[in-house]
DNA sequence: CATCTGTACGGGATACTCGG
DNA sequence: CCGAGTATCCCGTACAGATG
């Protein structure tokens, strides 16, 4: 009798089970939440995004941070920071319901670049503390950027005491804290590792480069049966050696360019050593080739010159 | 555990701006 | 001028974390 096989699902549960859809962590909350009647413009070009990229946009619907698989997390982080604030320009934003209704204004965008308002919960929140703010860190109230979303419009520009300018606060604030977080990233590609990494692939490629020349010179030299080196190898030496000559800048140069004009005039050769000449061929054929050779002249060194670096 | 503090929300009132 | 919408001020309440 066959023993089922169990799983380590079969002794543990999930810990995060809305972080479970990895391949789509989209269509998490959607359900949840109470969506309001949606501007349709608005509702098209977030749907238009969705589809266009790995993680939800709107910050109504998307997924926090926290919740993804600690291995999406930092490439959430890039993304969200490669896309910037999720600013969604509308005609008109919808009324809320206090006595005196209010709606969220779209020159705020301008005075709080940080700011981004999701048409799905109609409320504001905030970009880098949602992509940096930790629960440890945190206090009392800062979820309201990040989770639930900002919506008290009346608190908006109300003199020092603006929602904003609150959330923001002084200079050691989480919301700041926040944003050197998220500059730092922005700005990782200046980092000096990463400078190093890109010189380091650098000298790797130009030493692969000297490597498989110089195994090249060597399979040559030995196919021809020549001596590879010189007794004399000096600078100053009439006979340096074949493998010394054969890596030299002039060598492969001129060995470059004999290649391209002997393909040029390859034609040209084939048809004028023939028994029976067409005459009509062969003058076709010079002038191709005299404005083949023209082209090559025109052209300059600078292509030779790539190829040979 | 009680108190304090920081943050946010809600309501009311009034003044101001702007377009019709 | 009027109405709609916004800005500002004030007061009270609620909640969670910090502190003694």
């Amino acid at each position: 009798m066959k023993r089922k096989l169990k799983t380590i699902d079969c002794f543990f549960q999930r810990d995060n089970p809305r972080a479970t859809p990895i391949e789509n962590p989209n269509l998490t909350n959607v359900q949840d939440s109470d969506p309001i009647n949606l501007h349709t413009e608005a509702a098209e070009l977030n749907q238009q995004e969705t589809l266009a990229t790995t993680f939800e946009r709107d910050p109504g619907k998307r997924v926090q941070i926290l919740m993804l698989p600690f291995d999406q997390q930092d490439e959430a982080r890039r993304f969200y920071i490669s896309e910037g604030p999720y600013q969604v320009i509308l005609d008109e934003y919808p009324l809320n319901d206090a006595s005196h209704a209010r709606r969220f204004q779209s020159n705020w965008f301008k005075q709080f670049s940080w700011l981004e308002y999701s048409p799905h919960t109609d409320r504001a929140y905030c970009l880098p503390c949602f992509l940096f703010s930790k629960k440890p860190i945190g206090k009392y109230g800062l979820d309201t950027f990040t989770v639930k979303g900002f919506n008290n419009w009346k608190k908006v520009n109300e003199g020092k005491e603006c929602a904003f300018l609150k959330h923001m606060g002084n200079s050691g604030s989480a919301h700041n804290y926040s944003v050197g977080c998220f500059n730092n990233l922005k700005n990782s590609m200046t980092h000096i590792d990463k400078v190093m990494v890109k010189e380091n692939e650098k000298l790797v490629a130009e030493a692969r480069l000297r490597l498989t020349t110089t195994i090249n010179s060597i399979r040559w030299l030995t196919f021809q049966g020549c001596p590879f080196r010189g007794h004399d190898e000096s600078q100053n030496s009439l006979n340096q050696g074949a493998l010394q000559i054969i890596v030299k800048f002039d060598f492969v140069f001129i060995l470059l360019m004999m290649e391209k004009i002997m393909k040029i005039t390859d034609v040209l050769c084939q048809t004028l050593q023939k028994k029976s000449i067409d005459i009509l061929n062969a003058l076709d054929s010079v002038s191709n080739t005299k404005v083949l050779l023209g082209n090559l002249r025109n052209d300059g060194w600078d292509p030779v010159l790539q190829e040979v670096c």
